[in-house]
DNA sequence: TATTTTGTAGTTGTAATACATCTTACAATG
DNA sequence: CATTGTAAGATGTATTACAACTACAAAATA
């Protein structure tokens, strides 16, 4: 007889792969609640680990979504769940810092350019809001950074785009550990004054404007914090 | 005095995030083995119950991978690794791509422009190759197909910038399954049209000519196939 | 009756403990 | 020197218990 490998089978695997044929077929359709963790220990026969260990992955992917003391519920499919997958390649692949900013600076001009052509009033309240935020904040580095983040989240807003927007999002989220540090070196009238001319520029749904002004903040900063790569906290955990 | 809303804050929600951070700075490099289970129990004061969940969520991002006996390890950026994080893609089916696709088009323009900053000899000879290959596959649907799509990475490959190049690959795994749709709507000639304009561009170090011409070719594209959303199979994956 | 408050059942979140199973490394054995 | 056995360390699973949150119904109140 022949010998074949055995492979080593997890519970929670088979858990896994069970759901997502699921859902996947549509039993259990996007926006419907699954049944409870309860319900599901029965169904597979199965511990609450191995069945809690296959939600959490299915989390990581986007496709449920947990709501604490209501259920757990099948995402719908928007653009945005499937930009997931971004995330892994820009965390890991910290390749170059400077390659992330370049992305983002053509990211960020364009949704600036979008933004000028598509926003409406709530996007425009939203963007003088953050503004004032980040006037106000001015002097505490930590709240100007979060509020400086915080216009460029508008910014991506107001393309009414959500690829776009997840995309920001994920852009932000990397930024945000070492965005202090930006602003400790660029300071606080640089970022507002550009903010302030690229909202001008939306207001008056000048494109073009829009684009290239924001195409400059970014290179202005990256110009500033071009020895930043090796800046990063290399900080070990506890 | 004041009172202000407590939001509920999950522990392992906390953990995800500060071991999201690690990755990204690069502390816990791709490759690498993380801390046990145990250790980071002992790091974050929490139970392993929080520390599993926050590791199957990013398991489920294509981040980590755990080998059972041995420890958990953070993922190499390969295609094959974020290409196994794709099941939302693969349930897009029923969801809009017109979104999808202008953020294409942002890329793909901005791309163009930028390769024809940066594209070296071997560039260039890799962008002759494949609107050459193009030419030959006229007249096979799946072929030309994945030779218009060959074009597009090549494109990418010129701006050198990795993280660009990625995510170029991201979306055109996503066009894939319905590129040989797009190429029986819109015929051959086109395509060959504007890559060629476009590789004239990028000789020529034409960026802004680059970039328009992408933009145009895009847009071009996306036009011919409005009505693909509804073209679309509606049927679940299995 | 209409409204507010309270209680309760159902759900997810966290913890602690125990043991099973797998991988690796290394010592013991022949 | 090759094989086998063993121990250490890692993840996998199960069990039990309780905390925290949500929604809805029941009760109290106006």
């Amino acid at each position: 007889m022949t010998i074949t490998a055995i492979k080593p089978k997890r519970i929670s695997d088979e858990v896994f792969e069970q759901m997502k044929e699921h859902i996947i077929t549509g039993e259990w359709a996007p926006g419907s609640k699954i049944p409870s963790e309860h319900e599901l220990v029965e169904l597979f026969g199965v511990s609450r680990v191995s069945v809690r260990e296959a939600i959490h992955r299915l989390v990581g992917m986007g496709v449920l979504t947990i709501r604490r003391g209501e259920g757990t519920f099948v995402n719908e499919v928007l653009p945005e769940n499937y930009m997931n997958t971004l995330l892994p390649i820009l965390m890991i692949e910290s390749a170059s810092f400077s390659e992330t900013l370049e992305f983002r600076a053509i990211m960020e001009a364009e949704s600036a350019r979008m933004a000028a052509k598509r926003a409406d009033e709530k996007d425009i309240a939203r963007l003088e809001k953050a503004l004032k935020a980040m006037e106000k904040k001015k002097g505490n580095i930590q709240e100007f950074a979060e509020a400086d983040l915080n216009f460029h989240v508008a910014v991506a807003m107001a393309t009414h785009n959500s690829v776009i927007i997840k995309v920001n999002a994920i852009i932000h989220d990397m930024l945000k550990k070492i965005m202090e540090e930006i602003v400790d070196i660029t300071g606080y009238e640089g970022g507002l004054y550009y903010h302030g001319k690229i909202l001008e520029a939306i207001k008056n749904r000048d494109e073009s404007t829009a684009a290239k002004l924001m195409r400059e903040h970014i290179s202005a900063t990256v110009d500033k914090i071009s020895g930043l790569d090796e800046l990063k906290s290399k900080k070990p955990l506890a």
